[in-house]
DNA sequence: CGGATACTTGAATGTAATCAATCACAGTGG
DNA sequence: CCACTGTGATTGATTACATTCAAGTATCCG
């Protein structure tokens, strides 16, 4: 089975391989900087844009700089489902075997690291403490897709959109602050194929929460929280 | 984001860290042969123990030896999401952070190697050649988590346990041959939970496809393929 | 055997999907 | 500047698939 990796650094865990551009902040000493961006080159890509497809050799290790991108999975009839959206710092591509398992594709604009699979490998190799961030941010992405996995089998609609809300809204405040509002670049169709959804419940349960209160849509991709503590009790089923 | 891992082998690269015992096999020139057995105590669990509580501090890494085991999610409101079943050969409890993140349970009767888990970091530390297969492992599951949440996200009943009977049934057979057959150790609420279903859904969709004459049920726990390649069918969406 | 648990089947219900407009907005060209 | 066009988002009406509720049957284990 084709294996590729699509990693977001474990929000809890500590600064994950590449995530030092973003945050220069606090480094455990056992930490040497290591300097992803120096073992590659930058690329840009256009709103839309397929970056990898999914069955291309796994030739490059990619990191997010800037915007968002996409892992998509397709189905033989089309249906078609996300399986994660990668924000600046996240890195994927790596593979276990030599091809990619899904396609990733831009989401708006957005600017990437690439760096050769080879010298990716080869830092692993020779550096000890990189090896063990990156076997953390996998470990910690293992646990992300599973959480997921409970969504996607267990959870309602509602409770699907108001995880995925706080989720991706703590996902750039890494102050421990809880944030206060979320910015949502992608579709109404990415945002349902992610969450095993349609658009038109998306938009749907987006309204019914405005019309109680517990959101405001300024504009579409922009949602402010109203009340954070009964879209918490959502998220775990509290209704 | 506490991380364990629950590892199988991915089932087309090489033989996992681990799975030596169960077959002796090709084993490519850069292989040492790795004991893992070594490493740790046998133990056995009566059916339906409870291996490792989710929060519990990861000091152990498990190998499943003979048995099935499954990981489990709750939802507060007692919602139960089973994230995968573990079979002889497969690894599991490698957590990067200090909990695991969800509960793992005895299917059957099982029994399991116990390895502390700085006795396994120590190998992944010291032996390059295990380190890759392990890495190569985590990536492969990784890949059939996203399958799984396609699955979750995107399918039927119907091609949700096509697809669970077809996955289960080849995860054993690696001679390339397709398997004929597959057993069931878990209960119709475990495939449920597995595959975001109800125990009925599962119950009357393995009834429809045997009326149909593409299985038989000669036991509840024991599946006959009669039509692989109309299962085949289903599974990808082409009914 | 008897009791419990697991599995199967049936009927009714409900949640989200589908089908179908309408609305909002950005970009373009008259 | 403003109508025009195309895409994305929202809302409404209806349908369908799986769930829920409710028996009934098989199987396992004492």
């Amino acid at each position: 089975m084709a294996t590729a990796l699509t990693l977001q650094h474990p929000s809890r865990s500590f600064a994950p391989l590449g995530r030092q551009a973003a945050r220069p902040a606090p480094r455990p000493a056992d930490r040497p900087a290591v300097q992803l961006e120096s073992l590659g080159a930058l690329v840009a890509y256009p709103c839309g844009k397929t970056i990898v497809e999914a069955g291309d050799p796994a030739e490059t290790v990619f990191k997010v700089m800037s915007g968002v991108v996409r892992t998509v999975r397709l189905l033989p009839d089309g249906r078609r489902h996300v399986a994660s959206f990668l924000l600046p710092g996240d890195v994927f591509g790596y593979a276990a075997d030599e091809e990619y398992p899904c396609a990733v594709e831009a989401v708006g604009s957005v600017s990437l690291l690439r760096i050769p699979r080879a010298r990716f490998e080869a830092l692993l190799e020779s550096d000890a403490a990189a090896r063990r961030r990156f076997l953390s941010m996998v470990c910690g992405e293992l646990s992300a897709v599973q959480d997921q996995l409970l969504l996607l089998g267990r959870k309602t609609a509602v409770e699907r959109i108001a995880t995925f809300l706080l989720a991706t809204a703590d996902r750039r405040a890494r102050d421990g602050e809880p944030a206060r509002d979320v910015h949502l670049p992608m579709t109404r169709a990415d945002i349902a194929d992610y969450l095993g959804l349609t658009v038109e419940t998306v938009s749907r349960v987006l309204s019914q929460l405005r019309h109680q209160g517990l959101i405001e849509l300024p504009q579409a991709t922009h949602v402010v929280f109203r009340d954070r503590d009964a879209l918490e009790d959502i998220c775990a089923g509290d209704v």
